[in-house]
DNA sequence: TAGTGGTCTAGACCACCGC
DNA sequence: CGGTGGTCTAGACCACTAG
């Protein structure tokens, strides 16, 4: 195997390449604990300043992939238990649970945004947003609200299209070519808002678990969701796993 | 009111005398979305080079208190707690985000498994299975019951160890050598018994976040905890996978 | 055009470690 | 002692946002 190098004329942030090739190396190459080339030996193989090798490793120290010991040097840490939530859309996700998956439309709108949304999408104030309400049922009973926040610069026409019996990412694949690529999910629980409690036809203060959700084509933030779920009907369950492992045993400091 | 200042002198790094200074202004001054002051003009205000003034706000950001938008400045964030949703233990969760961890013990015993216990911890009716309940608290003020579990057999003495200030992950790893390698996560919401209200300092019918979690260490099922958060203190927070594996480009965000 | 954050450089001094 | 990570400086150029 060659040795990797930095491509200085890349987009991609050359602190992010050398992040990437760490992170190779620790998958590949090293075990639990074994050291890493120093942040000196790593500016001069890859002739980098060493504030940019400490920025790329800061990166994986953060996200628990390596662990530093002053004067000793930097070393790959156990590999942590992660819980991957996936992209998994309603629909999908109730006809794995066996249930039938359902949706009654409650409002269909393009707005300004608001602070809100321009901030969650990274638009400019007033710039023009989808907004998709809709009431999601499993077997004909009320489930969970959905409230889908599109950026229309990236679906344009997508306040006319018909969402019967579809899926909103089964459209935004098809019609505008918007696959997502990355995202984030932020969990909570909350008492249901007088409404929302009548549309799902809980109890007043009942709890509901709250979804936000972020996603992006290719950095582009393109849809912000908050969804309302009842608590007594609905609950996340996912395995943790194993993110990766340290592959061969011995193996110390060697980009091969 | 006199503007505090970094002492070049002091044992504390000036970033983290920055970051403080910043912490304070976030909480007592701005309002979610409001602009903190440029990187340039702390720079001026500080006597800091830029890099530094970075390096403190990169951990605000990383922490969830701040927020960038590249062009137009940096901003407070909103107040909630991320919990990320990785098999980390309360005590390192709370001290990477600057506050102190703290635990009330409320409960220690060794109990005979009923049904549940039996069915979760994979074990026969009445083995001996040790229940710790624990009133977890950031900064002294409570943020979570946890109810753990541990099956007898696998941490035999754990009923008489000191747990101040230690986390029980970490007792359960140093002492009894068990490292959770898999397992799974069951998250829910639901409305504080009175109780689990009164000891978490919350109003009676306020909304919880319910999390179970069953590990497992080589295969043998080893803990079943039962936590109750508030959930106006606490939010899940993860990074959504992607199935695909194309060219990405996104290295901002949190949890690869 | 001026201001913002994003990246990067090429040095520097320090505390700590192991020999 | 030389090597490690920890901190810090004083610049630089870029892309983006705003007026």
């Amino acid at each position: 195997m060659q040795t990797p190098t930095i491509d200085p004329g890349s987009p991609v942030p050359k602190f992010f390449q050398l992040r990437e090739i760490l992170l190779d190396l620790i998958d590949r190459e090293l075990a639990v604990d074994a050291a890493i080339p120093s942040e000196r030996d790593l500016c001069q193989r890859y002739g980098l300043a060493r504030m940019t090798v400490r920025h790329a490793m800061d990166h994986l120290v953060s996200e628990g992939r390596l662990y530093r010991v002053p004067g000793k040097g930097t070393f790959v840490a156990r590999p942590k238990i992660d819980l991957p939530l996936r992209l998994a859309s309603f629909s999908n996700d109730m006809r794995a649970r066996g249930l039938q998956p359902g949706a009654i439309e409650l409002a269909r709108r393009t707005v300004g945004a608001g602070p809100t949304l321009a901030r969650e999408l990274r638009i400019e104030l007033d710039a023009p947003v989808h907004v998709l309400e809709r009431l999601r049922t499993a077997d004909g009973a009320p489930m969970a609200l959905e409230r889908a926040h599109i950026s229309a610069a990236a679906a344009p026409d997508l306040i006319h299209e018909d969402l019967t019996g579809r899926s909103l990412y089964a459209v935004l694949e098809e019609r505008f070519g918007l696959i997502f690529d990355a995202g984030e999910q932020t969990i909570g629980a909350g008492i249901a808002k007088s409404a929302d409690a009548r549309l799902l036809n809980v109890p007043h203060g009942s709890a509901v678990l709250l979804l936000e959700r972020r996603s992006s084509v290719a950095g582009r933030a393109v849809e912000y969701t908050v969804s309302t779920y009842r608590a007594d009907r609905y609950q996340l369950h996912a395995a943790l796993e194993i993110p990766r492992r340290a592959g061969s045993t011995t193996h110390r400091g060697g980009i091969a």
